[in-house]
DNA sequence: TTCGTTTACTTCTAAATAATAGAAGAATAA
DNA sequence: TTATTCTTCTATTATTTAGAAGTAAACGAA
């Protein structure tokens, strides 16, 4: 079995979650919310990059918005082979991280 | 937040579940198992250098053991510091990983 | 009883791969 | 022109990966 990079497990299920709304600024708003940290530019769409080369996910340009910098955005989606793979990962998350405790809540 | 690298994480983990039998062949062993698939003996040692220096674990030496090759090994354990680390970054993945579809069953 | 061999384990390091930062570029409207 | 939103590009640093070399024990033949 192939794993994926932390990164590129980040990306790729951040745009699972995003459904049609995946494109780099939005994945890239997700996973500062998420994680609740800074991440630069590249640290999208580097590993962005390398996920379509694999074929996990695919990409098309969207149309043109009338407003205020209103350029496409390429929007991307997980292809069938990526929600696989994804679902393969799982399985390792779920034994990996079987029994630990959750945090105590206060 | 910090994350951890993939390799790390996934050996921080295992040191976890290996208790108090945590050394570098078992945790060798665990996760290839736990993957189906091949480690290099630096794909383990070179995370858990890392570790250590980030006071994520902590090690002993064991002691010899009278049998062929009982040379005493290096044991490892994750450190309370390395435990609240690894309780954060399991609260980001049961975000990230929430409702995605489990493998269908045959 | 010693010395070469076997076994179990760790250390080290070079090369390949991935993460990170952010400047520059492109396409839109104001 | 300038402002806004978004993407492309690329250099630097960090991490992963492979496996040769090294260490420490017991075994076994002579």
């Amino acid at each position: 079995m192939k794993l994926l990079s932390r990164q590129e497990e980040l990306v790729l299920l951040s745009i699972w979650q995003l459904k049609g709304n995946a494109y780099g600024v939005t994945i890239r708003e997700y996973i500062s919310e998420l994680t609740g940290k800074y991440w630069s530019i590249g640290a999208i769409y580097v590993p962005l990059d390398r996920l379509w080369e694999k074929g996990l996910v695919e990409t098309y340009q969207g149309p043109t918005e009338k407003k205020r910098g209103g350029r496409s955005k390429r929007y991307y989606q997980v292809t069938a082979e990526g929600v696989k793979l994804l679902q393969e990962i799982k399985q390792v998350q779920d034994v990996i991280w079987k029994d630990f405790p959750r945090v105590a809540e206060e």
